[in-house]
DNA sequence: TCTTGCAGCTATAGTCGCTAGAGGAATTAG
DNA sequence: CTAATTCCTCTAGCGACTATAGCTGCAAGA
């Protein structure tokens, strides 16, 4: 049995997050100790590998739910599971393809800029005219790409 | 002038995002018509323009107000602007290596889905199991590359 | 045994970058 | 003049955490 210390070293995922999947029902209530605090059994551990590892395949929290929710009906078809798959990767595709382009337009204004002054600062200039774009990162659809942090 | 209608049509920034920008002051507060309403000028427009375009190329809004204070004074080295962007395209960078290996796994994943019931589906198999992986994405800095939404 | 200090507990609020809704006032088209 | 649209402010919600406050529990050293 471990406890959520224990749980967070051997899956990898942080502790508050551990909580924070309880909360929204994603893991199950644990045993508790005398003491009230969590007990985790292997059955948790793999189901928390699980998540982080379709976390890390950047599946959001409900398609995890909805794959947990079919593998725990194991005899049904796994056509739901290969459809969300299917999805996520086109979604992937989609955000590779935009960042590529994403990436040549900065590389073409880093190599542009001559490191002078801001007023000749070629970062500066291509970023407040459209005109200086040799992409079109101006037709919708790009929100999807911005990344949560830097 | 513009109203904000106007100026979001002209810059294809929503509406309510543009007040937002406001609240968080990286937009001045604008002029207003005796009837209270948002009256914008080709400044604002100019200054609108670049943050939409800077959010396009993923820029966070924090960076973006960096850029703007240091476009202010134009006499300044622009080695600040230059190191800002820099750091986007290193993250950018990072970014697209992830997803790159994640989609191959996705592939890899598909491919081995026989598609009969879960018992023998791959996908929550290798989910479930990281031994099962090609690649990597294990050794943590992998949650910058989870999405926004789906 | 005592104490120190870390690990755990709950609950709440904050993060980022918006987006949606309520409930009104102003403007514009017909 | 009316009706539709746009605008206003304010508040709350999203996803997926992360941080803080103020406790309690527990293991190891003196």
């Amino acid at each position: 049995m471990l406890t959520i210390g224990k749980l967070s070293e051997a899956t990898g995922v942080k502790v508050p997050t551990i909580r924070y999947y309880e909360q929204i029902a994603l893991l199950p209530e644990p045993e508790r100790s005398t003491g009230n605090q969590r007990l985790y059994g292997k059955a948790a551990q793999d189901r928390l590998n699980f998540i982080r590892h379709a976390r890390d395949l950047g599946f959001p929290l409900e398609a995890i739910r909805e794959l947990l929710g079919l593998s725990d009906d194991p005899n049904r078809s796994c056509a739901a599971a290969d459809q969300i798959a299917n999805r996520q990767l086109r979604a992937v595709n989609a955000r590779i393809s935009r960042l590529i382009a994403l990436r040549d337009e900065l590389q073409r204004m880093l190599q542009q800029c001559s490191c002078g002054t801001i007023a000749d600062c070629r970062v500066i200039e291509v970023l407040g005219n459209h005109e200086h774009c040799a992409h079109d990162h101006h037709e919708g659809a790009m929100a999807e790409l911005i990344p949560p942090s830097m």
